[in-house]
DNA sequence: CATGAATGAGAGTTCATTCAT
DNA sequence: TATGAATGAACTCTCATTCAT
């Protein structure tokens, strides 16, 4: 978290660098602060410019987070659905591989905090809940299904429900970048990320019951 | 969430149930809009009462929010504690049947809705973040670990690392939590929680990959 | 300042000496806090009945303000007003005498404060201040008239305005009463009321200037 | 009190002439009702701005209150040092003149009844108290002091005590400032100020007792 | 395009007063 | 008589949104 706040002095003030300027301070705010809690004088400020110029750029609240998510979240989906429609190798490589991607490009970057901002608020901004619904959710989630069925076609791994299967792997990213962002002041959560992908995928691909025998 | 609670007659006093219907209530907004915005208005009339009449009971929003903590969620973890203690057989039974008590007494529960809240509140509330924190995750924490110390112990896991392991094993059961409240009014997530459990725990017992020997 | 907030267990809980306790609690805490200031939940609980208990003895707040005026003020006037009558020598030791009269047995009691209430908060209490202005100051100023009038007729006393010098004369005491109630937390005031009504006297009986030569 | 400003219309902004707009009504209102009786919507309303408006200028009540202290009593003890450290003449002239002026530019003004404020309401608002202790009352404490020295020094006083005939000439000052503003609806007091002063410094200055040689 | 002064509904909290018991 | 739970209006302070300049 960078701005809370100086106003950027910016040599150069670009009025197209504006919309920029101003999605990427409110991407901090809302992750920062969660939605209702992040006022739209200091996403402002913390742009550089006044309050009255947000509204040039988006006419209300909900369009300016909107906005936020297209610029920073849906990007990332689509890089994903590439790297899977153009893998060959074994199905445990490609869904490591994903996973640590998706934490590399989303999870360890700010936009991850807009996960948590939506799991909590969604109820209170209905309008905001459809849109990420469609844009984020239903999507990454095809996106993560695909990967299971190519997998089980294969015979790379068991034959397991996909559906179900996607949400059990997807939840513990999930709670992943939820935890990323301290949870209050006295976060004893120290958490290392990787080890704790790599923990999860060891576990998910072999499970916690010694070797049968064999 | 409709208001369970018929408005009652102004005289009727029922001093004793009063605390108990406005945690309840309490609970319920809390759990559907957030805490900050639940006005403590809405608490009061969905229990029945005047604005003021809250005030008897509790000093202010904060003390409400633990007092629902400490009558929903606390209980929960004890309990917990109690079946780890007095359980005799295999620790995959015994993780089984922690999970599935844990989604019976809470996840099903609406207290579950706090654990959103908390993660996505706790940034703004800084007071509530560290009774909570002291309070559940670290007890729970310390539940969920001791359960695997013994599974270790006893030679019935791998020798995982046991607190990365907690984590990974937590995770989903938190995400379930989370998604078992709608994300908006545009939900598409009709998700069998039962299914989720018993689906995680196939993986996370047997992992992903197909039985080595065979 | 003796209550906040004991409730006294008063072995012999006497019912005709419920009003007596309500008007010292009252006493108490406007003179402690002000009229506005003073809740009368606190006025009940300090002297160990109930709030409900103190409208059965007085109709309103206002109502109980005038109990405690008429309870611990109008007495001492009527007082001060015997003595003049009685007294035989020389007007500057009448003069000393009430004064110090006055100060005994209002200014240094509770009741003092409240000459300051009245000053500060009749603005916003029409009916309490008509009370106030009826019953003490007429009655006050009347009474030290009187003794100017007698002081000059008798030739002991120059021939001045008995009008403005009865409030030349009453005014330091006015502030001395009030000086007496610490002027908030970071009060350096240690004024020793004695020897201020001395200063004063000698100042008003000889003046400031030295003795004309002689 | 009748609000002195015109309902202005909403877009005629004058952000530079708010502020003192402002002052000027709380000034008005704390000195007619107090400070906890006065609402800021008042105050806001009679300076012809909303609510809201008042809180881009001054942080919140007590720093309003604090900021038309220092807007309205502060710069008079100022002046009034300037006049001690420039006189030439007699003591006596020079009391009588910093008397008169003080009432001229604090007494007669709205200014005067702050003085009757704090000394009310001081032990409720222990950081007003602090503030005007220190900014007012040290300050014009000594102020008072070193032209009673001056005096003495000179031969042209008695030598008198002089920290306590301080306050014995302060004091009534005090109370003429108290008495200026209506101790309620039904006031009997029409005192004329300036016969106040003349008598009190002839009292002051002479004494009452009669011209002893003679 | 850009500004920022202004608005006003709405939140948490307090307390004099009421009234069934 | 005595209680004390309940009320609801009132107060301070916040912030998304507007709009004259």
């Amino acid at each position: 978290m960078q701005c809370p706040f100086d106003t950027k002095p910016r040599w150069e003030r670009r009025k197209d660098a504006r919309p920029q300027e101003l999605l990427a301070a409110a991407l901090d705010l809302f992750v920062e602060r969660g939605f209702a809690s992040t006022r739209l004088e200091d996403v402002a400020k913390c742009a550089g410019v006044s309050k009255g110029t947000l509204y040039l750029y988006f006419t209300n609240k909900e369009e300016l987070f909107k906005a936020v998510v297209r610029d920073s979240v849906v990007p990332v989906i689509g890089h994903a659905e590439d790297i899977i429609a153009g893998f060959d190798g074994h199905s445990a490589d490609l869904l490591r591989s994903v996973m640590h991607n998706w934490w590399q490009r989303l999870g360890a970057a700010k936009a991850s905090g807009l996960t948590k901002l939506i799991m909590a608020e969604a109820g209170n901004f209905p309008d905001i809940a459809c849109f990420y619904q469609e844009e984020v959710i239903a999507r990454g989630t095809r996106m993560f299904a695909s990967m299971l069925e190519r997998a089980v076609v294969r015979g790379e791994f068991r034959p397991i429900d996909i559906t179900i299967t996607t949400q059990v792997l997807i939840a513990p990213m999930l709670m992943l970048q939820t935890w990323k962002h301290p949870v209050g002041p006295c976060d004893l959560n120290s958490l290392d990320p990787i080890a704790f992908i790599d923990a999860f995928l060891d576990m998910a691909l072999h499970g916690l019951l010694p070797e049968p025998a064999a």
